[in-house]
DNA sequence: CTCAAGCCACCGGTTACATCA
DNA sequence: ACTGATGTAACCGGTGGCTTG
């Protein structure tokens, strides 16, 4: 080992990582002390985020050189961490995705692993985590795009039909007029003309209702889904999650439309105003395991309807989009969102 | 009590490296 | 052997919470 130079397994079992950790001049305790993983980037600093040591993240070789911490020898590889070490902080993860301090000291002891590599670890994981959450959210929202897509198609058939049916009986209505037109007020209109009209203004209502309600439900499945996916697309920038939650909510107002609609198809808008007055909850169902199941607990939004063809979302009192710290207070009431089905 | 400064942990985004098809 | 895709360890800059003076 050359001067200066401090190098140790972090790992017990002997194929861990190799850290070196340069002293410089001043040794460990300057201050200046700069861990380098396998690799030869500076992993560790003197503070616990391992910035105690700042320079511009893109450091060209010649700068490198000028630097007292880079060695003409090349530092060892990165080296990935063992499956043992990947399973128990798996198993830690499981049990909270949240690191205190002191189960992060205990958890770098037991896998031999510097507290910093502990965080690092489960700050990649939570947002692993978080990034097949999304995918999921979007795989539902598409899937209940689809299906009232379907629906809103069935409807338009429908509706199709109805018109025919309404024209039709308006004929048949139009050659049992007497000479005056006044067939509807007719004294003498017989029992089954009546039955006639009644039907053709029902069936005339029903067109018409019908038609709006396919259309505001569509229209709005369509414009959730279409944010939806711009939110999801490589390039977008910012918070994807939030801006989904953005997205949906930027969509309220369409979205009561479809709730409306498909609560009380052509009945009024009962629903829409007082969602409570209709059987929904969180969607137990549709929480699952892990890698699978998402625990349905960051920032709460992955509360998801079995029923795809008929989900909406109630947002949560207020819309405090300031930050997005899963720890944060607010993201856990304010910035809530739920998935609420209809039965 | 209020305020500013410092520390810390976290996040989203990014990079470099390892691995695999 | 080479290459592109994918996964991941580690980093940076920004932000908010907490503590302290």
């Amino acid at each position: 080992m050359e001067p200066g130079r401090l190098i140790f397994n972090t790992s017990g079992s002997g194929n861990g990582q190799m850290l070196f950790l340069d002293c410089g001049a001043g040794g460990v305790g300057a201050g200046a002390a700069t861990m380098f993983h396998r690799g030869g980037r500076p992993v560790l600093g003197g503070m616990e985020d391992g910035r105690g040591v700042k320079r511009p993240f893109f450091t060209s070789p010649d700068d490198l050189l000028e630097e007292e911490y880079y060695d003409e020898q090349l530092p060892e590889k990165k080296r990935r961490l063992t499956p043992e070490q990947v399973h128990l902080l798996e198993k830690s993860f499981e049990e909270e995705n949240k690191l205190e301090p002191e189960r992060k000291t205990e958890l770098a002891r037991k896998l031999g692993l510097q507290p910093r590599q502990v965080a690092v670890w489960f700050q990649n994981r939570r947002a692993r985590w978080k990034t097949k959450t999304l995918e999921r959210d979007f795989d539902r929202l598409k899937a209940s795009f689809d299906a009232l897509r379907a629906d809103h198609d069935a409807l338009l058939q429908d509706n199709h039909r109805l018109r025919s049916q309404v024209v039709t009986l308006t004929e048949k209505m139009q050659e049992k007029e007497g000479p005056d037109g006044s067939f509807g007020a007719a004294v003498d209109a017989s029992e089954s003309d009546q039955l006639l009209m009644a039907e053709v203004k029902v069936a005339a209502s029903n067109a018409a209702e019908g038609q709006a309600a396919a259309e505001a439900a569509f229209e709005g499945q369509q414009q959730l889904h279409v944010k939806a996916e711009e939110r999801l697309s490589p390039g977008s920038g910012g918070s994807a999650v939030l801006d989904a939650r953005d997205a949906l909510l930027g969509c309220g107002g369409v979205v009561d439309s479809s709730v409306e609609s498909y609560c009380f198809p052509g009945g009024g808008g009962a629903c829409a105003d007082e969602y409570h007055d209709c059987v929904m909850g969180p969607i137990a169902g549709g929480i699952q395991s892990e890698e699978d199941e998402g625990a349905g607990s960051d920032e709460g939004c992955s509360y998801y309807a079995d029923d795809a063809a008929a989900v909406f979302f109630a947002a949560g009192h207020g819309h405090n989009n300031h930050h997005h710290h899963a720890d944060d207070v607010d993201d856990q009431d304010d910035g809530q969102i739920s998935w609420w089905m209809w039965n």
